[in-house]
DNA sequence: ATGGCTTCATAGTGAAGA
């Protein structure tokens, strides 16, 4: 099973490189983030003629998840974290069968960005994240079997931080935000790009401003995190920087997974 | 250097992203 996440930035200008991606990686499932989609405008056609099952929830200019399956038939789809007032668009939950394999649960989540530490954005941030913790915390009683990927806007250690002395403190890498993150992995998930070997200065954006791609000034913010079980059968986790150098790109790249 | 790009909503600029 090939799971992947990809904050696409606009789905209406990334389509054409969303549906290039799936034809040449073939994931299982493709988790979407900021599609910036309403519902009504969401490119249901094109997706399913790339042979694609597509859920999402999305409002007007900002955030919109999506799950793009091969699988036509998910079941136990959840648009927002129950029982938290929010109304931003930024989970999607669906579970998946492969033949062969056990069902999985797979989350997609748009953490808040946050803005700056001193901001009601940052407090907004915070308290989604422990919401996030409480849902999770019932999903995986449910479904031992559980991936959570997605765009959580945090880099969860120094080394996935071009410049830690720059960024020390401030949102994406301040220490309540890490902490947050560590609650998550404390549940019994685990980042699964660690379970790896996997290359120095490793990271998922890059600004679009100042060069910071051509110069790989970068941070690791987009993540897969997997059950126990998951876990153990893990074979690879694998950041696509090929996507970030093609022309318009999103200023993330897609981040993969085998399970 | 609180900007530098990019997108969206809108029709000139402003918000938001990270």
């Amino acid at each position: 099973m090939r799971l992947a996440t990809w904050n696409v930035n606009s789905l209406k200008v990334r389509l054409p490189q969303t549906l290039d991606w799936l034809a040449q990686y073939q994931p299982d499932v493709l988790c979407l983030q900021e599609t910036k989609s309403q519902d009504e405008n969401f490119p249901s056609a094109a997706i399913a003629a790339a042979g694609y099952h597509p859920l999402y929830t999305g409002q007007k200019t900002y955030n919109g998840v999506a799950l793009l399956s091969k699988q036509q038939t998910p079941g136990d789809v959840l648009t927002a974290i129950p029982d938290f007032d929010d109304p931003q668009k930024r989970v999607l939950a669906a579970t998946y069968t492969k033949a062969g394999e056990g069902e999985i649960r797979v989350i997609c989540v748009y953490v808040p960005n946050g803005d700056n530490i001193e901001s009601d954005k940052y407090q907004y941030k915070l308290k989604w994240l422990r919401a996030l913790r409480a849902w999770l915390q019932q999903e995986l009683r449910r479904y031992p079997r559980l991936a959570v990927l997605g765009d959580f806007n945090i880099a969860p250690d120094d080394r996935d931080v071009y410049d830690p002395k720059l960024w020390a403190g401030q949102v994406l890498c301040s220490e309540p935000e890490r902490e947050a993150l560590r609650a998550l992995l404390a549940l019994g998930l685990h980042d699964s790009f660690r379970l790896f070997d996997q290359p120095d200065k490793s990271y998922t954006w890059w600004d679009y401003r100042m060069m910071g791609f051509r110069r790989n000034q970068g941070l690791r913010i987009d993540h897969i995190l997997v059950s126990d079980a998951l876990a153990k059968a893990c074979t690879a986790c694998v950041i696509d920087k090929a996507t970030r150098k093609l022309d318009r790109p999103s200023d993330h790249a897609p981040l993969w997974a085998d399970i």
